[in-house]
Formats: C-alpha cells, structure tokens, sequence
DNA sequence: CATGAATGAGCTTTCATTCAT
DNA sequence: CATGAATGAAAGCTCATTCAT
C-alpha cells in the first residue's frame, strides 16, 4: 500500500530535524522513529537516503563542516596580515559554534563509536579546516607557503582552546555568573598566544 | 519473602559498580539492570537509593567531581612556587581526564538536558575546582589570598584549554599523525601562558 | 505502570502457544509478539521466563524429548521378546509423532542454526531415547547387556526410516491417494529389516 | 525513466539466483531485495515475473525437482540390472541432497503453509520420481513395464528411507560420533532391502 | 530494605509489497 | 518491461520504571 507521492525534499528534511533533536535533546532521543514522525513519513522511508543510522549521522557532521568551512574561507577573504587572519580565523570559528548550535555540536559531540565507518574522505575534507590555521601560522612565523609539522600540532593546540571554551559553554558548564563574551575573548585571546612571536620573523 | 541481606551499604556499591561500567564500557552499556547484575541485587533495589537513573547519573557525577578534586588537592602537596603549582593542576587534570575517560565525558560533556534537574548545591561545590586553579593564579601574581574576579575568568580559560584539548582526544578528532603526547603537553604549556607574567608583581 | 498479577502459570503458557503456533504456521509465523499477544501479556514477559527466543525453542525440544522417552518406556514394558520390543518402539514412536504433532514437528524440524547453542546435557538426554533401539536390537541379536556400536547404528537407521516416513506425512509431501495407515506399516516393517536376523544367536 | 535493459531472459535469472542463495545461505537469507540485488533489477521487476514469494519458492521446488529428476534419469542410463537401477537411484538421491543441502530442504521439507497453493500439476510431475523407483521395483519383481500399486508403494517406503536419512543429517540431529558415511551406506543398504527378494518372481 | 513479576514504550532494521511513472 | 519512492507490519530485544508483597 505504497501511495507515491515522490517527496523529492526529504533527505534535506530528514537532516533538519536530526540535526534540531540533536541540539535540542541529545543523541539518546535521537531515533529514527522519531525523526520520521517529525518529517511525515515511515521510518522505512529514511532508509531510502540513508544506508542506517551512522550514515545519517554522517551526512550531518560532512553538512556541518562545510559549513564551517566556507564560512571560515569567507572570513578571512581579503585579509593580508598573518596575525589578523589568525584572529579573524578563530573569531569565525567561535561565531559558527555559537550562531549554528546544532552544526557545532552534531559534528564535534558525537561519540567514537558511530564514527568507526565515517568515510577517510571526509575526514580528509576535516582537515582541511585545520590547514587554515597551520598555514595562517606559518604566514605569521614568516614562512608563509613552506607550512611545517609544527605549524600544524600549533594549530590544533588553538582549536582545543577554542573548542573548549565553545563546549563548556554549550553544555552549560560554565559559572553562570561569568561574562561568556568576556569568557570567550580571553579565550581566543589566550588561543593567539600560541601564535610565534613576530619578532621570529626577523 | 524479603530475605533482608543486611547491605547496609548499597548505594555506595551502586555507585562504585556504575563508575566502573562507565570507565570501562562507556554510557551506552550503562543500564540500571545492568548495575543491579553486577552489585548482585534487584533493579528495583536500585529505585530505593535513587530517585531514577539522572539521579544516579547525577551522584555519580558530584562523586567524580569529588575524586577529581581531591586528586588535584593531591597533586598540588607540598608544592610552594605557584606556577609549578598551576602546572601541577593542569597536568594532573589531563591524568584523571586519561585515566577515567567514559567517566570524564560524563561529567562535562553530558547533555544539558539530562541536567535540568542537578541540584544547585552541586554546581557550586563543582566551581570549588576552579578555585584551584584560580588561587594558584592570584598566587603567581603575587595576590595569594586575594583572588580576585580575574583570576577566576583566567582559570575558566585554562580549563577550556585543557577540557578542549582532552575532549578532542577522546572523541578521536585528532588527526591522527599527531601525537598525542606533544599536543597534550604543548596545550598545558599554552594554557600556562595564560598566567600573568611574574615580573607584573614586582 | 505495571500491575503485579503474578500469573505463576505463564512459563508453560507460553510453550503451549509457541507449539501450537509452531505446528499450524511454521517457524516463520512464530514470534515473541504474537506469543506473547496469545497468551495475554507483553513480549517483554517471556524474557522474564526465557533468555531469548532460542532459549524457548530450547525448551520446547526438551519438553518434546521428555515426553516422547517416557512414552517409548512405557510402551515397552513388559515385554520380554526383543524382536516384539523393536516393534513396540517403532509403533510407539509413530504414534507419538502422530498424536502429538506439535511436539515431533518442534523436536525435529527446527532448523540446527538455532540449535548451536543447545546445551550439551541435553543432547545427551536425546540419545537416550535411541539407546532403547540399541539395547534391544543388541537383545535381538543375542547380545542383550552388550551393546555394540553396530547396534548403534543400526538405531540411527530404523530412527531414519521412522522419521522419514512421518516427516514426509506430516510436511504433505506423499501422493494423496496413498494408504497412508499402510505406509506407515510398510515402513516399520521395513525398518525391522534392519534387524539382525534371529539365526545369528545361534 | 524506464531504462529498458533488454533483459529477456530476466526470469531465469532470478532462479538461478535464488538457488544459488539458497544453497550458499539458506532460506533465511532469501529475500526479494536480495535476489534483486544480485541479479541487478529492483525489487519490483521480481513481481513482473512472480505473483508474490511463495510463487517464486514454488517454481524453485518445481525446478528442484526437474533438476532431481534429470540427475536420477541420467544415473541410471545404460544400467541393465534392474537391482542395481535401483542402488543407483538411492545413492543419486543421497548425493543431490548433499549437494544442495538447503535448496533440499525447500523442496522436501518447507511448512506445509506455504504449499497451499502450489499447483496440482506440480505435484503430479513431482511424482514422477517415484515413478522412477517404482518402475525399477517392478522390474526386480520381474514385471517390468506393469508397474502396480504395491510397487509404487514400496517406492514411497524406500524413498522414506532415504529423505529420513538425508534430513537427520542436515538437520545435524545424529550423534556425532556415528560415521556419516557409514550411516548413509547403510541406509541405502536398507532402503534396498525393501526390495521384493529376486526369487519371488521365479 | 528488598524482591519478582510485569509493563509499555521504545529501539534499529528488514521484509514483502504497491503505486505512479 | 522496468523503476524509484514509499508503505505498514513486523521482527527480536532492551530499557526505565512500578506495584504488591
């Protein structure tokens, strides 16, 4: 009793509301059940798009870091001096998790587990937002183009800074007594610290 | 037939039994049944010593954050300087963090929702950690006994720092290549250069 | 929400559905829902009297196994000629399958995938039931209290004339214009063939 | 959009496929999606040539038993001594039974349930490997070409022997210390014994 | 203080099947 | 002749929780 009505949007729908029950109330209401009842079709339709669970899931981390990405490309479009890239860079990146909630989190929150199967490819495609930074230190270490190892474990030490400080208050963490802008600019404050000093470069 | 096995002490069994579940097989193998199993009484025992299982999850993380605090007392014994002290506190963080990683996650990365109905008595004895941290930064600043609203803004900071750091490891978004062992350490040393420079308390 | 109405008569409820169910529809139609539906509780209540759906096909096997050895004990008492006991217990095994359809289908038709983890104890409990025709055709052959491994054998083929005749009945599978009662004959007799002719004890 | 892949030989195909599985998987692995799968159409192409899953399982058995037919046929060519014809046919049985272990069992032992609505005609043609044995009995008999009832009986008797034999077997329900070899000769050997003594007919 | 029996809702996934195209 | 999208039913099983005793 297959009544075709040949929804061309639903994989699109299907992702928004996995992505809103995500935020809204965590992995463990996270059921496709659940997801269908929302959208308006079976469960067994959301297989269709997806090959199970994981697969959606994917398909929402792979959504979010694009996202991220070019938001990040954008934000430093234009921008010549190294250092103010960097800032630039870790700015954009606070105002993504902070503006697209439910991107940050779906991509960064999920456990291990479901990522066994996770394509190499799009983890390459992660790193790639990773590069922005590396590279961006090189520029300030005065070697823009010639990107080193170092540049790049440098990199990931800001990301955790920033990441950190994104998660703990994205999990209500935090005293809430505190200011979280203030919060959050010491943070990228103390992030760019980790930048070499400008005199290297002399 | 209620054969009274005189467990005078089952709900520290309980939490004992759950914390190691947790260490050792993660949230999801975290079932009351389960614990019941393994404690070798009732499910329904359980539901004597707590109100349902947030509130099991709930005592389980005050008691984490006990452990964590006394580890932290610990490891900052008998040290005077204040920046090895501060040091100290960071390294020894990472250590529980690596040491009780299902149990780490649960304790700051659980989803808000499930925390709706933490009691406020707890959060407040939580923020005692920070000011661990934060009187050991006061201290390097030459204010040791004076912390002041700065300090405690610093030591949310490096905790971001080092909560990002770890987190990125145990959800496997690092790359790969990376070691470990340098990024952790390069991040403590990061966090670090959050403290005010001594030569301020001249 | 749930209402305590100890019903201390479910276990065997159960299997008497399951076996009824199994006989009219097959292994297909057979699931824990419609068990449980049948008998009037959840599925979520038969775990409570069986680890899982093999668990209960386990017992049914077991029940089957019971009652066909009692009856095949009990058909033979008595009687003194070894080659009138061969008989008995073939006749007696027909009858049984007959007369009690759903046990033999249960016992023999389920498919050895779901019978790996059938306990040992068990199977030995089912050899049992050849050692009778073992023990009597030894008898037969004037070797009674000294059973060979050839008279073991032997069993095993008269078992798999019996059990072939009665599987073929029972699935259906003979010309409809056959005798069946005169089949059945033939077959036993067929299968007394195997015995060891009386000259031998000699 | 229908891409007409001039696939004319579509339904053959199918069965082929479907035996295969069923040889290589068993019943349980047997589904439409999955034979589509692996012969390259949709599900739905399978319903342009079968009216549901039990059509296609009856054209299986009824391909089953051609197969089964032409194997004894060939056995027996060029065999004089109606005696042997006869060995012949046994062991040809055993072995297509081996070799197709779980497409045997479909043909010879799915539930009844499943056969309401197999064709008459099926079954007639079926019979005609009975046939086989009960013309090759009434040769022993020394009245070859005026095939009677009994013989036909006697036919069903042997065939008995033998399908028991066979599904104790694949049913893993023999000792497994017997020799399965041994058991089988010997079954045979029984199953002959059925045969009219070559004297009557002097 | 503790239990045993039971519940209902929920889970992911698979299946045979149907419809408009 | 064939498809792609969709369906509803069902599967086995686990979970947190409750109630009478």
């Amino acid at each position: 009793m297959a009544r075709a009505k040949p929804n061309k949007e639903l994989r699109p729908a299907i992702l928004d509301e996995a992505r809103q029950t995500l935020v809204a109330e965590g992995y463990r209401a996270l059921s496709m059940r659940r997801i269908a009842r929302a959208v308006g079709c079976t469960a067994t339709s959301i297989y269709l798009h997806f090959r199970d669970k994981d697969d959606l899931l994917h398909a929402l981390i792979h959504e979010g870091l694009e996202r991220l990405h070019e938001q990040l490309l954008v934000s430093i479009d234009g921008i010549e001096d190294p250092r103010r890239r960097c800032e630039r860079l870790c700015r954009s990146y606070l105002e993504f998790a902070l503006e697209n909630r439910e991107y940050y989190e779906v991509i960064f929150s999920l456990h291990p587990e479901h990522m066994k199967r996770y394509p190499q490819a799009l983890y390459r495609r992660a790193r790639g937002n990773l590069e922005f930074f590396a590279e961006s230190i090189a520029a300030v270490a005065g070697r823009a183009g010639d990107r080193k190892d170092s540049d790049y474990l440098q990199a990931h030490v800001i990301w955790a800074q920033l990441h950190g400080a994104v998660s703990l208050h994205l999990t209500e963490r935090l005293d809430f007594r505190l200011s979280v802008l203030s919060f959050l600019d010491y943070a990228v404050q103390n992030a760019l610290s980790a930048l070499p000093s400008t005199d290297d470069q002399k």
